[in-house]
Parts: C-alpha cells; sequence; structure tokens
DNA sequence: TGAAATGTTGGGGCG
DNA sequence: ACGCCCCAACATTTC
C-alpha cells in the first residue's frame, strides 16, 4: 500500500481553496486529521462559544470526508499518527498564535523523526507578518500605510478548487465527537445559536454570497448600524477557516468588478475591514505579549479599579445603559456583538467602570463564536488606548449619544432589551430622563424591571479622565 | 472608528 | 437707521 500524507486540519476547517489539503492529496492517499489540543494554547484554550461552533464545524466536514479526530498535545499526536499509518508527509496550514510557532517546531522535529517531510503553507491570513514592512525594514504599527502596504502588493494568489481526495483505507482508531463534549448541556445557553449561525464551509459560502447580493451595496455607510443586517457576518467563518479571506477578497472584487468596472466604496470598505484582521495578526505576530500586555508599556501604571460585581453587571447586561445592555444580551444569546456595539460596550467597561481590558478581553473569548486571539486582543487594546495605532484615551464614548446616532430608532435595543421596547424613540436610549407617566405607559419600572444606570456617565468619564492624567504625570 | 468645551459668526429682535 | 445683545449654527480646541 502507498504511504499517505497526513494532513492537520487546524483553522482551516475547509476543502476548497486549502493548500496543505490541496498538497497532500496531490502526495498520496489523505489521512484527514484534527486534534483537540487543550494543553498548547495554555490559558487561552477555546472558550465555550468557540467549542460549540467547533462541534457543528466539525461534524459538517465529518459528513464530506473521512475525519481522524484526536485529543491532546498536537506534537505528540501527530507523532503517534505518523507511527500508526506510516505517512510520509505532514501537510499543515500555519497558525499566528504565540503558542503556535513553537508547537509547529516541535511537529517539524516530530516529524523528521519519523522520517517524514513537513510542510507548512499560508492562507489563513493573506500575507505571511514576515512580508509586510515599511520602509526602513521594520513592521508596520500604524494601520492606514500598513493597508496601502498590502494594497500595493497586489491581488492574493489565484483560488485553489477542492481537490480530489483519496482516502487512505488503513485502519486508524478516531474519537467520536460527541465524546468531545464541545457543547454545553445542562444550561443549554447555546440553544439561540442555532438560528443565527450555520458553521461550516457550505455555511460560510451562503454567508458571503448573502453579504455581497443584499449587504454589500450599503456596506460603507451601514455597517455602523446595529439595527440594519449589513454586516457580512463571516468573522467566525473566518476565524475557523472555513473560508480564506483570499476567497473573500476575491468574491467582493469580483462582483464590484462587474457592477461598476472599478473598486467602488463599499467594496473598499470591506476590504479594508479584511485588512484590520490582517493588521491585528501582524502586531500579535511581532507582539506575542498582545493579548496579555499593553502595547505601550505606560499604560502598565493605570490606576484600573478590581470590581467583580461591576464586571458581572456588566456580563449580563444590566448597566442600565441600554445599548451597552443590548449589546452584552445579544453576544449571549448569539454569541455574536456588532461591531459598533463591541466598541460601546467595550468602552463602558474600560472607561467608564475602569476594569482591566483584560477582563473584557477574557469574557469576549468565552462568549464569542468568533473569538479569535489576534482580533480580540488588537481591538481590545484598540479600545483601552495602549495599543498600536489605537483610539487615544481620551476618546471616551458617550453611550446615550452612540445609541442615539447608531440606533436612532431603538429597534436594536427594543430587540435585546425587551423590558424597555414600549418606550417612545426620545427616552429608548436615556429611560432615566423619561417621566413617571411615560414610564409607566410603557410598563418600565426603574430599579425593579430595567436598572438604573449603574454609574452616572458624566462623572465616570471625569473619573476616567483623571486617571488618564495620573498616568501622564507618572510617566 | 468622540465628546465636551470654547471660540466665531451672522441673523434677528429690540431699544 | 443703528448698535447692542442673544443665541443658534458652525468651527476649533481640548480632554
Amino acid at each position: 500500500m502507498t504511504s499517505p500524507a497526513l494532513c492537520w486540519l487546524r483553522q482551516d476547517l475547509r476543502l476548497t481553496d486549502n493548500a496543505a489539503l490541496t498538497a497532500a492529496a496531490a502526495a498520496g492517499p489523505v489521512v484527514l486529521l484534527y486534534v483537540l489540543d487543550d494543553t498548547t494554547p495554555g490559558d487561552w484554550q477555546a472558550g465555550g462559544a468557540s467549542r460549540w461552533w467547533l462541534h457543528h464545524s466539525l461534524m459538517r466536514l465529518a459528513a464530506e470526508v473521512p475525519l481522524v479526530l484526536r485529543r491532546g498535545p498536537a506534537d505528540k499526536v501527530i507523532a503517534e499518527v505518523l507511527a500508526e499509518t506510516g505517512a510520509s508527509s505532514v501537510h499543515f496550514t500555519r497558525d499566528y498564535a504565540p503558542w503556535a510557532g513553537p508547537l509547529e517546531r516541535r511537529v517539524k522535529a516530530a516529524a523528521e523523526a519519523a522520517g517524514a517531510a513537513c510542510h507548512r503553507y499560508g492562507g489563513f491570513l493573506l500575507h505571511e507578518p514576515e512580508s509586510i514592512r515599511n520602509g526602513s525594514g521594520e513592521p508596520y504599527r500604524v494601520y492606514t500605510p500598513f493597508s496601502k502596504a498590502c494594497f500595493a502588493t497586489g491581488e492574493p494568489k489565484p483560488l485553489k478548487p477542492a481537490p480530489r481526495l483519496t482516502a487512505w483505507t488503513g485502519n486508524i482508531k478516531t474519537d467520536r465527537l460527541e465524546d468531545w463534549e464541545l457543547y454545553p448541556s445542562r444550561p443549554d445557553w447555546a440553544s439561540g445559536f442555532a438560528a443565527v449561525w450555520t458553521p461550516g464551509e457550505a455555511g460560510a459560502a451562503a454567508r458571503l454570497k448573502r453579504f455581497i447580493r443584499s449587504g454589500l451595496a450599503d456596506y460603507a455607510e451601514a455597517r455602523d448600524r446595529p439595527d440594519r443586517e449589513v454586516t457580512s457576518g463571516l468573522s467566525p467563518h473566518l476565524h475557523f477557516g472555513e473560508i480564506s479571506p483570499a476567497q473573500c477578497w476575491h468574491a467582493v472584487r469580483r462582483a464590484q468588478l462587474a457592477a461598476s468596472g472599478k473598486l467602488d466604496k463599499p467594496a473598499e470598505k470591506f476590504l479594508k475591514e479584511v485588512l484590520w484582521r490582517e493588521f491585528s495578526y501582524h502586531l500579535l505576530h511581532h507582539w506575542p505579549q498582545l493579548p496579555v500586555e499593553p502595547f505601550r508599556p505606560e499604560f502598565n501604571g493605570f490606576p484600573w479599579r478590581s470590581d467583580e460585581a461591576a464586571l458581572r453587571t456588566w456580563q449580563r447586561g444590566q448597566t442600565g445603559y441600554p445599548i451597552v445592555d443590548a449589546g452584552m444580551r445579544e453576544l449571549w444569546a448569539t454569541g455574536i456583538m456588532h461591531n459598533r456595539v463591541r466598541m460601546i460596550a467595550a468602552s463602558f467597561l474600560i472607561k467608564d467602570l475602569l476594569i482591566p481590558w483584560q477582563a473584557g478581553e477574557r469574557w469576549f473569548w468565552d462568549t464569542l463564536v468568533d473569538a479569535d486571539i489576534g482580533s480580540n486582543s488588537a481591538s481590545w487594546q484598540w479600545v483601552a488606548g495602549c495599543g498600536a495605532d489605537a483610539a487615544p484615551y481620551f476618546r471616551i464614548f458617550n453611550p446615550v449619544l452612540q445609541g442615539e446616532k447608531f440606533d436612532p430608532d431603538g429597534s436594536y435595543v427594543r430587540k435585546w432589551v425587551p423590558e424597555l421596547a414600549r418606550l417612545p424613540n426620545e427616552f429608548i436610549h436615556r429611560p432615566w430622563e423619561a417621566p413617571q407617566l411615560v414610564l409607566a405607559e410603557a410598563g418600565v419600572a426603574p430599579g425593579r424591571n430595567y436598572p438604573h444606570p449603574m454609574v452616572d456617565h458624566g462623572k465616570a468619564r471625569d473619573a476616567a479622565l483623571a486617571a488618564f492624567q495620573q498616568l501622564k504625570g507618572a510617566a
């Protein structure tokens, strides 16, 4: 029997445009392996929402191709599988998490020890982080020139079609997916997820198609509006590699060239968002401490508060600020939160409550289906003002004004904070200003069925600015 | 990919 | 008719 090629699947759970899989298929019968590795990421093993997604994504994939499931440290598992199958090569898609580089070196060593060739491919990003440098050969620290450099490198490589796979016919043991218990059982907090999401490669392709058909035209103007369904919703699919950024790029390009003959505004805006994801990984690659340490070290001296009760109030969407609570509840119910609302909710935790950004980052890590070590850490640092090319610390969101600007008739708030649903538009983002009569008519009883604001934003803003002054004084 | 404070301008009311 | 004040509306600056 010809010796098989081992394809180690990771955050590339797709058959099309998968360079590792294509190369493995060309090398021989393929053993497709997914390893659930909770040891290597240390503190950053996949959170609850992420595991729910992974379960469904693997289920879909296993329905298409024979999949070997194993659990344990990936390098050890790969060494075992090489011994069991006699595979003569290992192929995998590169991962850019801080723990992934060392792991990939251990895998290479294990492969070589077994006499197998080891090949690594790109695809999770458009550009390898090492390849984008500024004029003086340094990594970029500012988004705009970074994105220009990306655009200047030209179009991503042509896409690879799904390869024809020859399944390996040998015997190999595999775990049962159900036994991994990746989905919740006791309280089924994910019951609302399935209404919103279809994990897997087909779901990703459908989502992209739908976005191009019905969201893209208004994307530039309406992407900040949580009350509209305009965003692509591709982030979890991209995180798990059910679709590649190159596939998204080419599809949007093609649609726009067909429509107008040139790259128009909505398409450019979308591609720039894809490049924010790229920029996050660029920063993470060159600064592996990004998930834990402020990029600007002076923020280590920031006078954060420790307030477990306030953190829980925020997590549960009971802050008393409707737009914040709507976002936090959307997150809990669906595993996603609209990007604009993420900024507002994050700003509230960091600046109104003075709770360290890492606490919010952890909560998002556990609750987001698109939890991603690059985007999550870079974005929290951006809001906190301690990141590279970040919003300045003194840029503090006013949750009332943001709500009125981006959810003007309150329909987003009404959807996720139903106890406020009958308030008139005028008060939907500031219920504490509503007269008694209006509250009574809307069935809102402040402090009883909807909380009073947990802080006064005006005072909280002053306190945040004072804390920032203290930081500057110390520097 | 803010918001508040402060500054400037210009039209209208009014003595 | 004129100057003064008020204050929106807009612009700039500061946090």
